[in-house]
DNA sequence: GCATAAAGTTGACTAAGTCCACTAAAGCAA
DNA sequence: TTGCTTTAGTGGACTTAGTCAACTTTATGC
């Protein structure tokens, strides 16, 4: 079996690499200063949408009270808005606003661009490869 | 090309798996609380031993003066030595102290049993390829 | 010898993640 | 219907990570 340690010190690795090249653009994330998690929040919301909070969370993995104010931040800068589901009181309905939609688009434009920095010394098969991999897992 | 989304999605979504999985068994890291960061470093720094606070910064990928609060911290729990280096005065070396050493085994066990875990419905021959495209980025 | 650079440290900060207690609405069972 | 349990979401308090800039000390190249 292939190294469990090298496995881990390079996804971590590759992870850093990812995240210092979405730093080094903050400034499409700090249009509105909503950050980088909040970014893929935005994205999930936009392609999930109506949903709530409980999918959401599940969804990106994080915990939910993370997301419930990270969601109040969103809501506060007018990219996402929450509504009462109609059928059960304790939900909330979550859609990315009109300003949401507009930015969905820049944010998965960086996105794109980081990736496709980070893994520009990937071949286009391994590229493939790496990407079915990670949606099997 | 692959949907770069995608890629960026289920590699965040991979990563937080790991980290629950690592979360799940915190006291394995919890024993001198050098928490999971403290853990790969020293793992790092046992592997690369002796090795400067430069090196090590760029072997982890993180913040200088991140490294220099981590080390001081582990360096209180008895894990690692920092010795000046007696060639330049600017640089300490680290190396793990037996302490540390006795650590390792325990950390790089916990890593394989966590990617053993997140990894296992992946055939054999994905994870070669997951092992080798990690290594080649 | 002096400007300049490199190694490491410190301060002050923001973002991310965790845990727990809590409220309110829904669902359910006697 | 009333009480019990579960579920959705919120708020508080905290720890860990990560960032950036200013600073000290030692080395180095003219």
């Amino acid at each position: 079996m292939a190294d469990s340690y090298e496995i881990a010190k390079n996804m971590d690795r590759l992870m850093r690499r990812i995240d210092a090249a979405i730093h080094k653009r903050a400034a499409v994330l700090d249009t509105d200063k909503i950050g980088q998690l909040g970014g893929m929040v935005l994205l999930a919301v936009a392609e999930l949408h109506p949903v709530t909070m409980q999918d959401l969370v599940r969804h990106v993995g994080r915990d939910k009270s993370q997301m419930t104010r990270l969601v109040q931040m969103m809501e506060l800068k007018g990219v996402i808005a929450r509504t009462p589901s109609p059928t059960d009181g304790r939900v909330t309905l979550l859609h990315p606003t009109e300003k949401g939609c507009a930015f969905v688009g820049t944010i998965s434009a960086l996105m794109s661009e980081v990736i496709d920095e980070v893994l520009a010394p990937l071949p286009a098969k391994d590229r493939a490869a790496l990407d079915r991999i990670l949606r099997d897992i």
